[in-house]
DNA sequence: CCCTGATTCGC
DNA sequence: GCGAATCAGG
């Protein structure tokens, strides 16, 4: 079943890539089995690309890939693709950050001193994220953390107690 | 593992 | 021209 691309559904596409939809969510939209491969093909072959990034910016000429190989020896000097300048891009819309965490670690990488417990406080990979930072007794963590981190084997009737416990801390 | 776009290449 | 497969990255 091909739709092809008729001038509907090419302006379809146009303007929703435009809009800043990902082409996952514009396949959808399409439907007619198109799949996000088939839109950003469609996209890239209508010199389309790079716009405001919705979600995931996966930033263009990041890396050199070696590119795909299956099968056929390269031959092709494949033309040159497309010289494409920084173009100004539609201001991305700025939606405003509310709330403040509530009390996280008090050390952040940077702050984290050799004597702070370097308990992990919340993701990682979250600009948010910090340590403990209250004095670490003898190990890396504080008192109440080294408690959580060097659990002896647990007891019975421990588990729970363990549980409830790490989730204070996390 | 989810997602994003980018690229190549057989069809 | 089309898009699946693959890649690279957040």
């Amino acid at each position: 079943m091909t739709a092809g691309w008729t001038e509907d559904r090419v302006g379809a596409l146009k303007k929703l890539w435009l809009e800043g939809q990902s082409a996952s969510q514009i396949a959808k939209q399409l439907g007619g089995g198109v799949t996000r491969n088939a839109v950003i093909g469609k996209v890239h072959r209508l010199g389309l690309s790079g716009r405001a990034t919705p979600s995931q910016p996966a930033r263009a000429a990041t890396t050199f890939r070696p590119a795909r190989v299956r099968t056929t020896p390269p031959v092709q000097p494949s033309a040159p693709r497309r010289i494409e300048a920084a173009q100004p891009r539609p201001v991305a819309p700025t939606p405003s950050l509310p709330s403040v965490q509530e009390l996280p670690g008090t050390a952040t990488v940077m702050t984290l001193g050799a004597h702070m417990c370097k308990w992990p406080i919340g993701d990682p990979s979250s600009p948010e994220f910090s340590f403990c930072g209250r004095r670490a007794s003898e190990g890396v963590y504080c008192v109440e953390h080294a408690r959580v981190a060097f659990q002896p084997a647990l007891k019975r009737n421990g588990k729970d107690e363990l549980a409830r416990s790490l989730r204070r801390y996390i």
